[in-house]
DNA sequence: TCATATATGTCAACGTGGCTGACTTAAAAT
DNA sequence: ATTTTAAGTCAGCCACGTTGACATATATGA
């Protein structure tokens, strides 16, 4: 697919077209945050402290350095983030056992219950988007992300996907159907 | 194509892909911005200006009301802002004909120039995803994201996307590919 | 073992870009 | 004539990013 020499295709690479783009990038983008913010208020929260709640979710054990490799912030910013979920008592940190330097992050409880109380909206949209529009257009989405992102972001996001999908196989195939919970 | 109930497909729904395609999002933002911030610092501008620039760029005569609406923000925010791009001949103010209270926003022929220049790498970057991924997956790019943006704006960017289409009618085809730049 | 590099944390100061609230002016609409 | 709307302004505040300078514990390599 996609041999660009050959297409006559008007949806490509005029610049009317990435304009628009970017427009719709944008918009969901700006959309899509505006779903947890009520929830990010009621916390009395910041996006700041949404985005580590997230990422530690996501990468159980994370070290602070590795954090700081995703948010691409400097450790001054993301400290005084770290340190008020601390004190929330909705992360822990646990020493490294090779590397006793770093530190090791993690959600307790607490962390878990207001991180899926700040994404079920967003999940509820990201889930409706991808229900109205289709599987094939839910790969097109994936696809063109991945292109957007960094060399090394991009390979660590297709290995995690990989290392998924193996972990899955002894599953039953019916097993990962019945998961679908929005 | 993309029958729901029926499908079988892993890829849908489960809640590891709802996160994965958030993280995504999150990345592919990331880095897009990040495309800009070195030709910002350069003309000592922030994100806030670019974003003024691009949007009345793209809606030429824009009100102020207009472009508050898009950005959603406060017009104290937004009027920082357009000062700076005021005094800077960046962007130029013209009365309303028919309602004078209105200011019909514009960009000067500077304002082009430094909007186009922020511009150009967050452009070639999307071309090159889009180009990577073909035309099929840039579609269902577009799908998704209009599927993730509010009721009010999606019809507005699909309104705008159906009237660009009709004043294009007129133009020979060949025109509409000659003018692929990037 | 000693020197260097790394992982983390901390203090201080600052800049951008959001926000609320209060109030003004001009013009349109009823 | 009154009310509503579009825009602007002043003042103060907050979240969250930045730089720069240092401190500490641990790991690592010559």
């Amino acid at each position: 697919m996609a041999d660009l020499k050959s297409s006559f295709n008007p949806l490509f690479l005029r610049e009317e077209d990435l304009r628009d783009g970017m427009e719709l990038l944008f918009f969901a983008y700006r959309d899509f945050l505006e779903e947890a913010d009520q929830v990010l208020a009621r916390h009395k929260l910041g996006r700041a402290h949404h985005r580590a709640l997230y990422f530690i979710g996501q990468h159980p054990a994370i070290t602070v350095s590795g954090l700081l490799k995703l948010l691409r912030i400097t450790k001054q910013s993301l400290s005084r983030v770290l340190a008020d979920l601390v004190t929330l008592g909705m992360i822990e940190q646990t020493p490294g056992l090779r590397d006793r330097r770093q530190r090791h992050l993690a959600l307790t409880a607490k962390g878990i219950e207001v991180e899926r109380d700040l994404t079920a909206q967003q999940r509820a949209l990201l889930a409706r988007a991808y229900r109205q529009t289709g599987a094939e257009a839910v790969d097109g989405f994936r696809k063109v992300l991945l292109g957007l992102i960094t060399e090394g972001d991009r390979r660590a996001m297709m290995a995690r996907r990989d290392q998924a999908a193996e972990s899955e196989q002894p599953v039953p195939a019916r097993a990962r159907v019945g998961r679908a919970g929005l």
